[in-house]
DNA sequence: AATAGATACAGACCGTAGTCTCTTCATTAT
DNA sequence: ATAATGAAGAGACTACGGTCTGTATCTATT
């Protein structure tokens, strides 16, 4: 990397890091791009330069979310717990994770920018890891018969999603004032009772 | 209503059938509001007198949504069957009227809209209709034994509203490419398995 | 070493949602 | 009948996300 990119790469990290700062001191829509490149003594050109998108800055964060999820939470999981017991521990860890260390204000940007843009969407990426994660879990589910018959792996990995989605989206649309955690235990205990075999 | 007042529903009258035309035709985004006050012969002034933002505009719609749910379908559900059923039906119904009559940009841009303003929110208003038929039905499956001990009819309006949501929101961020119906019908199908007794 | 090309960045500019002020005129009070 | 009030509306203006063009400087080529 020469000098050139050396400093390019200082003032997106600079960037970023002002922008972060004050979205979770204000919220995301009190913060301006004018304001971000103000603090930092850069530009619309350069913040441009770096970023498609005031919303983009975010999306720094929200790369690491996945990231996250298969370096800690995997790892968590008990390899001698059925497959139905896993996904409801990976659920709880990742919705304590999204609610302790996220915020709502981040998730609902997220969750809004994600139906905004004409963009390319993180949520309708086939590669994202999250789907990975919870089709490999279902899958085992399937073959060791701990489902009921006629699903598919894909098919719970649906159901999974759409529950995480009307989850999350209630959550940021409350502004944190529900519980995540009791949220999501009703709402995966009866998806995962009903989804499980006898 | 004195000649001012009808001078002035007929200008909001006309507004919002040129937008939801506008719309229609183009998509909520790519309708401007200088284009809609341009064909309905009338200004800013008039258009923000009427609605307190672009997005308010859909509230129009909106609001007649659940008037539809509880006018014409809630009429046609079968008493005689059971309230797994009547809710399994009545959902069912509902998703078919989104699908076909109300489109996935009008939901999309209601879904965006929720999130995104300060303004008061329709979702979370808790007398809405649609809250209501749910928590009835929920009210007499409980006292009929259907749904498993533990639940109240409160916790099971959450999560059928959650199951909602994240169906919906899926659908509209996927612009309507995936089936409602089918969606639908995985979803509700497993979250009232889970919850119905025995 | 000289030149051409590329790129990080500056900042003027644009499009659009939403605000503010001012005018007009129907309605109400005197 | 006349004056005061206030709502419907017109349209200039603001705020802000995003674009575009220009510039300085680093890098690659010969």
């Amino acid at each position: 990397m020469n000098v050139r990119q050396r400093q390019g790469q200082k003032t997106k990290k600079k960037i970023i890091e002002a922008a972060i700062a004050l979205f979770h001191e204000r919220g995301f829509n009190n913060v301006t791009v004018d304001e971000i490149v103000a603090v930092t003594n850069t530009s619309k050109g350069a913040f441009y330069n770096h970023f498609t998108s005031k919303h983009e800055v975010f999306a720094e964060q929200f790369k690491q979310i996945d990231q996250f999820y298969v370096e800690h939470l995997v790892p968590q999981l008990d390899a001698d717990q059925s497959v139905i017991e896993r996904l409801t521990r990976f659920l709880e860890l990742q919705m304590n994770y999204l609610q302790d260390e996220l915020g709502w204000d981040v998730t609902r940007t997220i969750y809004e920018q994600e139906l905004s843009t004409e963009r390319s969407s993180y949520f309708l990426d086939p590669d994202r890891p999250l789907y990975d994660i919870l089709f490999t879990l279902c899958q085992e589910g399937i073959d060791k018969g701990e489902f009921k018959e006629g699903y598919s792996a894909h098919d719970i990995v649906t159901v999974l999603i759409h529950g995480m989605r009307g989850v999350l989206y209630n959550w940021s649309l409350n502004r944190g004032r529900i519980s995540l955690a009791d949220e999501q235990r009703m709402m995966f205990g009866a998806l995962l009772d009903g989804l499980s075999a006898e």
